[in-house]
RNA sequence: GGAGGGGUUCCCGAGUGGCCAAAGGGAUCAGACUGUAAAUCUGACGUCGAAGACUUCGGAGGUUCGAAUCCUCCCCCCUCCA
């Protein structure tokens, strides 16, 4: 071992693999491990999308590990490839940012990444620091070093390309730039998502051509939404914002499945290896495992903390556990004064109170026997409520609002 | 420039004059079951105080007792040929 108290090779190996879905190449790595100093671990982001989902922070999670293992890190905003925009094919030319906008972005990315990384360990980078200086001549000596075959191997262009869809000439210079980033920052190692790995792979060539040692690369899956079958994403309603309230980010975590929740630990637990197999044992229904209620709760709680503090994680785990286990009722609960001169009709209240869309959705509700007035189910839907004190009216099992009259 | 196919309710998608508020699937919501889940089963799923009515099938007109369906014009998407 070193003076810096890190891990065996083995270890960090171990540590490093969980999760990943291609490590190029290993024994590459390994060999940069055994030299015992801490690597330079590059990952860089978009500064477009400031509003992260769980699903964006599987990356951030495995920048977390490496951190944690006494490597540096370099948190890079592409502020300058952020006005070429990441082909990705599917969307049209990106319109470029102001300044204005990517320093914005970049200060609501760093609010949000430092609730995983350690600030005072991460180095945050913006790529337009090298980019802005180059001059023309040498960004053309850059476009130089690659060649139009190689770039049409890249899957997006070779379809856009065979399909006959434009590709326009600064699209190229997108991987050109990352791939130039890892070499004006002598990276040891990139990480990205699948999606992400002839950027990755283009860094490691321009590395080699500048006479540095190439970077090894690392690509983490695309995180499943809630539904477990499609990649989180905000279009599709499937996600965790990393800044919703604690309860939701608590509930939503507890209603995925046990599959799901092995991935999640994977990808985006801080728990060790050991546990992660025990949840693992547990889900399968092997001796020794833990139980997977109990482990889907203490999953929750941690990414609740994570992102809310452990105070907020704790109570909005007991807010759960009132609500839905035990059936009470939440300690906060949405009051609504109502204008009377007489008896309201029990479907205009939750109408009025934004609890169902229409009356008739109200209808089905109490039909369905999904409403209860003052802890009572009730059934007819034509009922009238005298509002003479506060009324508290639930519809399913997540739906609560008071009502009085005034 | 030429030829053809298409736009239906949140999404996919059936529907070619009345039986159409519009099949089926997905998503969603509710109920049952459960571990608070998932899976499964059941039900709901345009609006109106529910009875009848009203609004909806890319847009605007028209034909008809009656139009998502037929006609005219317009807008938008896709495929093939040049």
């Amino acid at each position: 071992m070193d003076g810096l108290g890190m891990k065996s090779v083995q270890e960090q190996m171990e540590i490093i693999r969980r999760g990943a879905v291609e490590i190029l190449v290993e024994a590459e790595l390994e060999e940069r491990l055994k030299e015992g100093r801490p690597l330079r671990i590059k990952a860089g982001f978009d500064p477009t999308a400031p509003d992260l989902h769980l699903g964006h922070t599987v990356l951030i999670q495995k920048l977390k590990q490496f951190q944690d293992l006494g490597h540096e890190i370099c948190f890079l905003i592409g502020d300058f490839t952020g006005m070429i925009g990441d082909p990705t094919g599917k969307n049209e030319t990106r319109k470029p940012l102001t300044r204005e906008q990517v320093l914005e972005n970049a200060k609501t990315y760093q609010e949000q990444i430092f609730k995983i990384l350690d600030p005072k360990k991460t180095r945050v980078v913006f790529n337009s620091e090298w980019m802005s200086k180059m001059s023309a001549a040498e960004l053309i000596s850059l476009a130089g070093k690659y060649t139009v075959a190689r770039m049409l191997e890249r899957d997006d262009f070779n379809k856009r390309y065979r399909s006959r869809q434009p590709i326009a000439i600064h699209e190229f210079l997108y991987p050109m730039v990352q791939g130039y980033d890892s070499v004006a920052l002598q990276a040891d190692v990139e990480l990205g998502g699948t999606d992400q790995k002839f950027n990755l792979l283009v860094g490691r060539e321009l590395q080699k051509q500048d006479g540095q040692k190439p970077q090894c690369v690392l690509t983490m899956p695309l995180l499943e939404g809630l539904d477990g079958v499609n990649k989180m994403s905000k279009s599709l309603n499937n996600y965790i914002g990393i800044t919703e309230p604690a309860k939701e980010i608590y509930g939503k975590v507890m209603s995925i499945s046990d599959e799901l929740m092995i991935r999640y630990y994977e990808l985006l637990s801080d728990v060790d290896l050991e546990t992660l197999q025990k949840v693992k044992d547990g889900v399968a229904g092997e001796e020794g495992g833990a139980h997977p209620m109990e482990s889907k709760k203490a999953l929750a709680l941690e990414l609740t903390a994570r992102f809310h503090g452990a105070a907020a994680a704790r109570s909005a785990a007991e807010e759960f556990v009132r609500q839905f286990k035990r059936k009470q009722l939440p300690d906060e609960i949405p009051l609504f004064e109502i204008a009377v001169d007489g008896p309201v009709w029990i479907c205009r209240l939750m109408t009025e109170a934004g609890m169902v869309k229409s009356n008739g959705e109200a209808r089905r509700m109490v039909k369905q026997g999904a409403v209860s007035l003052a802890g009572e189910k009730i059934d007819d839907a034509d009922l009238e409520v005298v509002l003479d004190k506060e009324y508290i009216v639930q519809v399913g099992k997540r739906r609560f609002a008071r009502f009085v009259g005034v």
